[in-house]
DNA sequence: CGATAGTTTGACACAGCTCAATAGGCGTGG
DNA sequence: CCACGCCTATTGAGCTGTGTCAAACTATCG
């Protein structure tokens, strides 16, 4: 029924994407996917550069490629707080809103898909099915979200920092917790970027690491890959 | 073009409705209001009656219909966090998923309309406008957890106290703050639920409260109801 | 009027913050 | 290749805001 999609008719863009199924566009029709592909376009974007600032008008929606994507809010005073990651393949951009309430910046090197507003909520209307994709990513973006006031709220610093390890951990390991064995992988944020999402200070989240290491739980190199010799201990510090 | 809503072929249970117009049910036709009628049905559920256990299976959806209603997380040792307040015209289901990951719990009494999951899902079939409106509550509660998130991580006791009651009277007063004069409503909540909601302890909640009290920002009579003397005080407090 | 649940207040302890100093990683330029 | 500077991370010492525990107070209701 759907196996068209992976023969003729599909853009050249598209052909190599990393996200095609996964993402938004895979519930597009081959020529919505055509049209969709004229007005979008690929680019890289380097470690720290801000996407989309607070308040500013959003002119287009993106899928995540690669890299991660930090959004976060800012008080008055500076006090920032991250309030969600984008790994791929999010999307990105605030359906229905001309203006956004978050800052959008690049974690790491990001590599994005991008098209205008326009275009994508003229497909919305054609293809209810985008729509129905959209609400998905929606809702596991709150799911997540309510995940983490229970952290925020409610859990200890070493808690904190266990979790969030966890949830990388998760990421960079699509494939179910299969893998008994030591899971490895690179840390996508800075100390401070972790201190910002976890509601703490750089010194505390630096100090329940190295409790962690010294605890046999973890290990890390070049400050930023970390192993994770025992999977269940490492829950059990998270509080799960 | 739409006034024959308020004409021939609403159901007698709707007409009546408080929130039929803002609502999920709002954009419903005559005909699909009257085959979701026939399966629905309103009750109302006492302060403190759980309406969904964590890892229950959820068969209905709902609308508030007044009173307000808890949505919240707990860990495997007792610590609790409100991850959500829902008020009227809310709609209460987490949609595409036969199991919910937190309790949903009325906060005061409550009032609901409520209809069986496959009757919502079938009318969502063939009516797209119901998952578009969908889709936009479920980009506000988004918007509201990522906001306390905030709250959460970066606030201290006292702005999130007043950021809680600036969320409340807001709720209570949805005719925008023209009133410049003072506020006054009841809280929903009692101590415990405000502090789980916070992530604080009921000690340091009355400590705040009575803090903003000595200060004359606010006054507060039988526990419940508080006066808002000078809102851009208490913003200020809230550290908007 | 007593019983119960909820709230406030107080005294003290401790987790996490602040400020400050040290150490490591890495690119640049001599 | 080393020296230097910059950025990031770690470690330490002391402080403070919030939690803990306990007691007193208040509202509500039978």
């Amino acid at each position: 029924m759907r196996k068209d999609i992976h023969s003729d008719g599909i853009p050249v863009l598209c052909e190599s994407c990393e996200v095609r199924h996964r993402g938004l566009c895979g519930v597009l029709e081959p020529d919505q996917l055509v049209a969709l592909a004229k007005t979008s376009t690929k680019h890289k974007i380097s470690e720290g550069a801000e996407l989309i600032g607070d308040a500013e008008r959003i002119e287009n929606y993106s899928n995540v490629l690669s890299g991660v994507v930090k959004l976060s809010k800012v008080m008055a005073d500076g006090r920032q707080q991250i309030v969600g990651l984008q790994f791929a393949p999010d999307f990105l951009g605030r359906p229905f809103r001309a203006e956004s309430d978050i800052n959008v910046e690049a974690a790491t090197e990001v590599s994005l898909c991008s098209f205008p507003r326009s275009a994508v909520e003229r497909l919305m209307k054609e293809q209810p099915e985008l729509e129905h994709r959209l609400l998905q990513q929606t809702l596991k973006e709150l799911d997540e979200a309510r995940d983490w006031m229970l952290t925020l709220g409610r859990k200890t610093a070493v808690e904190k920092v266990a979790s969030f390890l966890l949830m990388i951990a998760r990421n960079s390991h699509p494939n179910g917790q299969a893998g008994r064995q030591s899971l490895s992988f690179d840390l996508p944020l800075k100390r401070a970027d972790i201190a910002d999402f976890l509601g703490l200070t750089i010194e505390t989240v630096s100090r329940q690491l190295t409790k962690l290491r010294a605890e046999g739980v973890i290990s890390i190199e070049n400050n930023r890959h970390v192993t994770i010799g025992n999977l269940a201990r490492l829950e059990a510090c998270a509080g799960a």
